[in-house]
DNA sequence: CTGAAAGCGCTTACAG
DNA sequence: CTGAAAGCGCTTACAG
């Protein structure tokens, strides 16, 4: 169909040689160049990729792996991580794992033998065997969003440890002693450093902790509202203040919230994890603490591909700062009461 | 690095043609087949997607191109998309337009660079020129969300005049005779033909149209924040009800609510389109008329992947019919007031 | 700077 | 059913 490079050269009367030398950014006499670049716009010449690709033994190709496409939090990353990829002519596949452990090996899989280049994995649940089995066959892969131990490629994961430390500190500073946190499980690498960050601040500021406000279960939508559900229904045992640790279970919360007629900050003063589009909606509008997406998804591009450039072998674990926002959904305390 | 066909075909003591020849799905006898499996799976071989894709000249890869991968609307079509691409041996690229129409531009091009054997659209702003330019060159396109005229390709889009419609005899029926829209302009397709549904079931319940009802600003946030505002400052001029035609739009109105303190239903009824996020958290949860995206998402892989397949010539239009969902964001109007 | 030629890994008529 | 051989479009030493 196309035009290949031989048509170009014929038209030029040239070697495919000095057209592909041209091409790829080689020096060719002056005349040669005008009169490659006028062949290549009549005939509208495109490389061809898989013939390039044969050769070079490169796609230009990036595999993404995800738990969802629909979870915002990902696709912000995922769109800037295309807005850096494309400009350096690598394009990318996204994969869903839908947190099936058994999809996420089975898209892997497809994405290895799609021969891209590299992979940027961010799923909830990632092996280090399954990732070990991969970097030994020659993969390249950056992970976002939690560190694996015990695996020698990139990792890229906000500094959950201080989000949860400075928010907890933020109900403190504003008088709050019972503070309760809504958080994942010990599989969840996320919610876990997010507990430790809690339990952090609490003990930097001489507050003891109390189990009975560490609500643990499943880190998603129905995991918020249930644990919600639980801590107002303990009636001697109220929060004045609550840290939601993600946005599924932020969501859970706010329509848990909603049943329970319960005002934020009068009755109950909130922070979650997450600056997405429920923060904005809410009224009052919701205190969080925001993961940098831009920045994210920037660095993990760049460690991917001086992983594929160069002959870096050592692991990296890069953390990247959240922001913290304040809003009125923090009420100041007396400091007589509680 | 990898084992090539080659590797496989001395392993078995055979040519690379009868081993091609398996592969591919050809009778080969028992024995051979044997021995050709266990070498695939002692070598680790994996077809090299380059040399097929240069020697059949397919890449099986479907480009896409959206205006926003953080729409949810749209991921949750691209969900649907790759679960039906991927098991087919398919894999896709996405490039976002980020809503303009220079990068649009651009990012056409790339997936035509990248060899892709289709490519599924939807984007707000799709010309019939830009259509028409690729169509020309051979490239096998579908779009979705919208319809152009004048233009080769296939097309796949909510049925958005009743789903209006339905949505305007529920507020009818239920009493209300002052019913405002709040929808897009003239250039966003579905905007239009929302607007249209409504002026239907007006006419053909004789309510006469109210201009100063009908709100059309941009299609996102903004626009829904600022005619809502707009509707309530009008203080001799309220509805009782109001329709409005697009995710980002409610979003941007209930913001507006919370800031004017609207009771719904008590000060105004709501019916929405979309059925994400937000309708579910909303207290009340919101009416909404809810697009299929599962539906959408794969009749448009059939439609492209027939056209690939076949010599499909003419332009197919398929309409979805979207579901309603009704909740106790609608009041029951009195007969006699109004 | 330019060109002839080999070769990347695969598929596919074609002959047997 | 099997195999030898051509060729997809490109890049890259190599010689000039």
């Amino acid at each position: 169909m196309g035009a290949t490079i031989k048509d170009v050269a014929k038209l030029c009367g040239i070697s495919i040689a000095t057209v592909s030398k041209y091409i790829n950014g080689g020096n060719v006499t002056k005349e040669n160049r005008k009169n490659i670049e006028n062949a290549i716009k009549q005939l509208d010449y495109r490389v061809n990729t898989f013939a390039r690709g044969l050769k070079m033994n490169r796609s230009m190709t990036i595999g993404v792996l995800v738990d969802s496409v629909t979870n915002t939090f990902y696709t912000s990353i995922i769109s800037v991580i295309e807005d850096c990829l494309h400009p350096k002519g690598y394009s990318s596949i996204i994969c869903e794992t839908k947190e099936s452990e058994e999809i996420q090996e089975q898209k892997l899989e497809f994405l290895v033998n799609k021969g891209v280049d590299g992979i940027l994995i961010f799923t909830t649940h990632i092996s280090a065997e399954l990732l070990n089995t991969y970097i030994q066959k020659g993969e390249h892969i950056v992970v976002i969003d939690s560190v694996v131990n015990g695996v020698d490629c990139d990792f890229i994961a906000t500094d959950n440890i201080s989000g949860a430390y400075q928010a907890t500190e933020q109900f403190i500073l504003k008088g709050h002693k019972r503070i309760a946190i809504i958080t994942g499980e010990e599989k969840n690498f996320s919610a876990v450093e997010r507990l430790k960050g809690y339990k952090r601040a609490l003990e930097d500021y001489r507050i003891e902790l109390d189990d009975g406000l560490v609500y643990q279960s499943s880190y998603n939508l129905n995991g918020g509202y249930n644990s919600f559900k639980n801590m107002v229904s303990d009636a001697n045992n109220l929060p004045s203040a609550v840290l939601i640790a993600n946005y599924f279970m932020t969501i859970g919360a706010v329509i848990a919230i909603n049943e329970e007629n319960i005002n934020i900050p009068e009755d109950l003063s909130v922070i979650c994890f997450d600056d997405l589009e429920l923060s904005n909606v809410f009224k009052p509008r919701l205190s969080s603490i925001s993961q940098q997406t831009d920045e994210m998804g920037k660095r993990a591009v760049e460690l991917l591909l001086e992983r594929l450039d160069g002959d870096i072998k050592e692991s990296r674990i890069i953390r990247v700062a959240p922001k913290i926002l304040i809003t009125t959904s923090i009420k100041k305390m007396d400091n007589d009461s509680q």
